[in-house]
RNA sequence: GGAGAGAUGGCAGAGCGGUCGAAUGCGGCGGUCUUGAAAACCGUUGGGGGCAACUCCCGGGGGUUCGAAUCCCUCUCUCUCCGCCA
């Protein structure tokens, strides 16, 4: 959510990096916003007149009474009875009127950074880095949903029978391949100094709109109705929540955490030839780092993670390359983001597994997330996340990019002290 | 699932319908003292809105009243005990 003083100092600025971002609307709702908003100060202002007014009109009754002037006392209490009326009905407008400004921040998505390039959609992305790791075979590479049938280690089918579709049964190698993922994964965030949490994997819907999936993607959330929970969807929700309405020292920036969490997506509209095999899922395993900086830090602490995230990447001997979201494509959220590819060696193409964003202060201001600056006075901090990393399109990416010829597979050494085995098959 | 209790400032914990943004203690910060530290003592210490005067916030919402942290209704949450279960 922008700030409204922002909306109110910089419109025109604002308007224009939104137009940016195919928000279509921006200039209507920007416009609304701020007469909105005018009426708003202007109601506030007549109705604290009247409010100070019966707040002396009150303690003057009080007075009287103690002091016995009963006449006095009931003259002023029905001289009052006007001013009542009306502040009640300033209190109804104002009740109308800020719902209505809230609505419309609430829809308006952040502005992107200077650098964020523009663009309508995904083929618009800039690739800025490609990693020199080039995987060739002389014989036909094998999709990963045939490797894992191949060696049994995970059953499509038995997930469907328990669950539904998107619910994959890891067994043997493929449950220890995961175990030793999120460890892996776990050890090397611990090691640039994130400190690991574990969270719910349930949340409220406060938690929900503070870091930005409420309301605007409340379909692709599991929702228990009977306790009004969702499910999450990554661990960006509990963890950045943890945060929530705290001021925090300034010196206690940066804040840094890990955390390994399922993460449970509905992908409601979003079948089709991507689903296959681990491409797309209900219930996948991520692990997940989230960083509350000083807004001065926030776009060098972006590099570091990008950074962290190609270390494991690299570590983990796969080809990959980053790219620079443009305008269209990126979250609601985020200023800037970078996503993180692997290649699919079998399937021939790019799959997402990482995605480190900058909310700058989007979900600060939600989460009501300040630090205290140098003056005593409260500033909204930044908030970053990135997944470090997801599982499945990593587990494919693996098994397609590290076949043998006579289909087994090989662990990177890197992996092989967490799995205990340096091969499948 | 059954029964009960409660929700107040960073924490603990007072609070009579008016003088309560709120006692007191702890913690935090600043200072005095000290070679330094501790102790002691003194001072200070919530958040939001508004250019400002000012105003709002004692779990959320509504009501009674000239006036509500205090009374009434309602919702939510937390805790304790019992039952069930890991």
């Amino acid at each position: 959510m922008l700030e409204i003083q922002r909306i109110r100092t910089q419109a025109e600025e604002v308007v224009v990096a939104l137009t940016r971002k195919r928000a279509g609307h921006a200039r209507e709702a920007v416009a609304q916003i701020l007469e909105l908003d005018e009426k708003r100060r202007k109601i506030l202002t007549e109705l604290e007149k009247l409010r100070s007014e019966m707040n002396l009109a009150a303690k003057s009754i009080g007075q009287l009474m103690q002091s016995g002037k009963k006449e006095e006392a009931e003259l002023a209490k029905s001289a009052s009875t006007q001013a009542k009326e009306q502040i009640k009905s300033l209190e109804e407008e104002l009740a109308a009127v800020e719902p209505a400004i809230q609505d419309q921040l609430v829809s308006l998505p952040n502005v992107p950074h200077t650098s964020v390039p523009d663009g309508r959609e995904a083929s618009d992305n800039l690739t800025v880095y490609q990693n020199d790791i080039q995987v060739t075979f002389d014989f036909p590479a094998i999709p990963h949903w045939e490797l894992a049938r191949k060696h049994d280690i995970i059953d499509w089918e038995l997930g469907v029978k328990i669950t539904g579709a998107g619910f994959p049964v890891y067994k043997g190698k493929g449950a220890q391949l995961q175990r030793a993922l999120i460890g892996f994964f776990l050890d090397r965030a611990g090691e640039a100094g994130y400190s690991e949490v574990q969270p719910p994997l349930v949340v409220n819907a406060a938690s929900g709109f503070g870091t930005g999936q409420l309301p605007d993607k409340e379909g692709q959330m599991y929702f228990i109705n009977e306790d009004n929970f969702y499910l999450i969807p990554t661990a960006e929700v509990p963890i950045t929540n943890i945060y929530r309405d705290e001021i925090l020292a300034e010196d206690a920036l940066p804040v840094k955490n890990c955390g390994y969490t399922p993460c449970f997506r509905r992908e409601a509209g979003s079948y089709g030839k991507d689903v296959k095999g681990l491409n797309r899922l209900h219930q996948f395993d991520k692990v997940e780092l989230v960083q509350i900086v000083h807004p001065e830090q926030s776009y060098e602490v972006l590099e570091q993670m990008v950074a962290h995230v190609e270390s494991l990447l690299t570590a983990l001997e796969l080809p990959f390359r980053r790219l620079l979201l443009c305008t269209g494509d990126m979250s609601f959220a985020s200023a800037k983001t970078y996503d993180l590819e692997v290649w699919s060696a079998a399937q021939g193409r790019w799959l997402e597994v990482s995605s480190v964003s900058n909310f700058e202060t989007f979900q600060s201001n939600r989460l009501k997330l300040r630090y205290r600056d140098k003056e005593k006075k409260t500033q909204l901090a930044h908030t970053l996340n990135g997944s470090a990393l997801a599982l499945p399109r990593i587990v494919a990416s693996l098994l397609e990019n590290h076949q043998q010829a006579d289909g087994s597979v090989r662990i990177p050494a890197a992996l092989v002290p967490y799995t205990r085995f340096e091969r499948i098959g």
